[in-house]
DNA sequence: ATTCTGTGATTGTTATTGACTGTTTCAAGG
DNA sequence: CCTTGAAACAGTCAATAACAATCACAGAAT
């Protein structure tokens, strides 16, 4: 019984059954419990299941509610910074969310914003976005309307690509866009690891009143493949500690409002 | 009793009665009054339902469909059906899948298929779909190439609907479409409950150069409100039973090649 | 032969649940 | 409009189960 096996076999169970626990695991696989943790970890971090207190679900089982075990894993910075992000956000905004962790972890916070919940309003918060698990996630919230861009799924981080996604969002005006990044710098703006996330995120930013970038202290200074945009396009930054150096001047400079949480 | 039950069992009890109290939750799940409490506050923090004093009630509608998704998985039929669709499927065709509970189960049952695991060829299955659980779904399968039409979501089904869908398909080319109906009828052809799916279903049909429809028995001789297509646009019908009477020899008339598990 | 990875056992830590307690809310009756 | 008793609530605690981290051993790869 090899590892590949193991994964395999496991990922079968979990998608006939809907979900499993640890305890049914060991047992019908003959492996210790610690072993089935670590797989259903190594599992879940591909995305291929959602993991529980006690077991694992398979996707689209229902409502994959327990997400406080998942924020656990990323890091209160994400949780703090998707906070502040939905203080700014008002109810009746049209909003455009790019994928990624940060993004997602800042739409399950505008599901839950108390001041995003219109009671008699017609049209609440308005979400768009190119990330199919934030869409699927927040397809559940009745005070939310989603609108997905379309495109081609990337596997390794749920978001939309291609020329389907700038189409249409070439259609739509946008209150406030929040974007997500894997680097910010001084030289080179917002970057990103995947050139087509970048041209996506430059089609948000084309169609937006307002920029919000979402990062972690971990991507400052940092600049990666693709850019997006230059720091003076953009509006707001939110991350979870203070800007310091050349870029903290730059941002100045650039007459970027830093938000902190 | 996992969490995830008790979550999901009372999202469903409170949907069906429209307002529920603690002590019928704790009788119902044989759980304590306190694990009640806690569990409606954590779905009323999601906004998943609204919490009153002594209980909680659904607030809107639209909570029985994610449901709904979750039995399907269980329905044997839809499985079957599931089963006869993927080997009517290639490797390197595209295909079109709308939503609903079958056409989930298709997914499902495309993911699964080994022999539409290509090892060597440079385009696989390509997948169009409107469906957001399907998209999500397939998107970490990584032999399948998936494409989201974008759109609208509807709460109540996961689809994407509206114009940005049909603008969408009408740029593509489908080598297969697979069609979930919600009623068949020698007299009104496919027939689905919403007429915005029904808009997309017809945008699919377009593009199809194949169409396939699957429909388990009960939907045999049924009409609801919107129309798809007459009985002489499908091209193949995929039930789990024989289909008898009026509707046979309509199919019959029309060309139409039923294919049963 | 020896490194290296993967597994299972062990440990201390954390999360979840139900019971308990004091406080708050609701509604009936003055 | 206020009082008052019952019910529901929030907070705390202890027990149990699940978890993460570490270690040692076995088999595989080099």
């Amino acid at each position: 019984m090899t590892q590949q096996h193991r994964l395999n076999a496991l990922l079968e169970l979990v998608s006939d059954r809907g979900e499993i626990s640890i305890t049914e695991i060991s047992d019908a696989l003959q492996i210790s419990a610690a072993t089935a943790r670590r797989d259903l970890n190594a599992l879940a971090d591909e995305h291929l299941l959602t993991r529980t207190h006690g077991g694992a679900v398979a996707l689209g089982t229902g409502y994959e509610l327990p997400l406080q075990y998942k924020i656990a894993r990323q890091g209160e910075a994400k949780l703090a910074i998707a906070g502040a992000v939905s203080k700014l956000v008002s109810l009746s905004d049209s909003i455009g969310l790019n994928g990624g962790t940060t993004t997602s972890e800042v739409a399950r916070a505008l599901g839950r914003s108390p001041h995003l919940v219109g009671k008699d309003v017609e049209y609440g918060l308005t979400v768009v976005t190119n990330a199919l698990n934030i869409g699927y996630e927040l397809s559940v919230r009745p005070h939310i309307k989603i609108v997905v861009t379309g495109g081609i799924a990337r596997r390794q981080s749920y978001e939309l690509v291609g020329s389907i996604v700038t189409n249409t969002l070439s259609d739509l005006v946008l209150d406030t866009v929040i974007l997500g990044v894997d680097g910010l710098s001084e030289q080179f703006g917002a970057t990103t690891l995947h050139e087509g996330e970048a041209e996506v995120s430059q089609s948000f930013v084309k169609v937006a009143k307002r920029v919000i970038v979402v990062a972690d202290s971990t991507k400052m200074g940092r600049a990666t493949l693709a850019r997006i945009s230059p720091l003076d396009q953009i509006d707001v930054l939110v991350t979870e500690k203070p800007v310091s150096g050349a870029l903290a001047a730059a941002l100045d400079a650039a007459n970027v409002r830093v938000v902190l949480p």
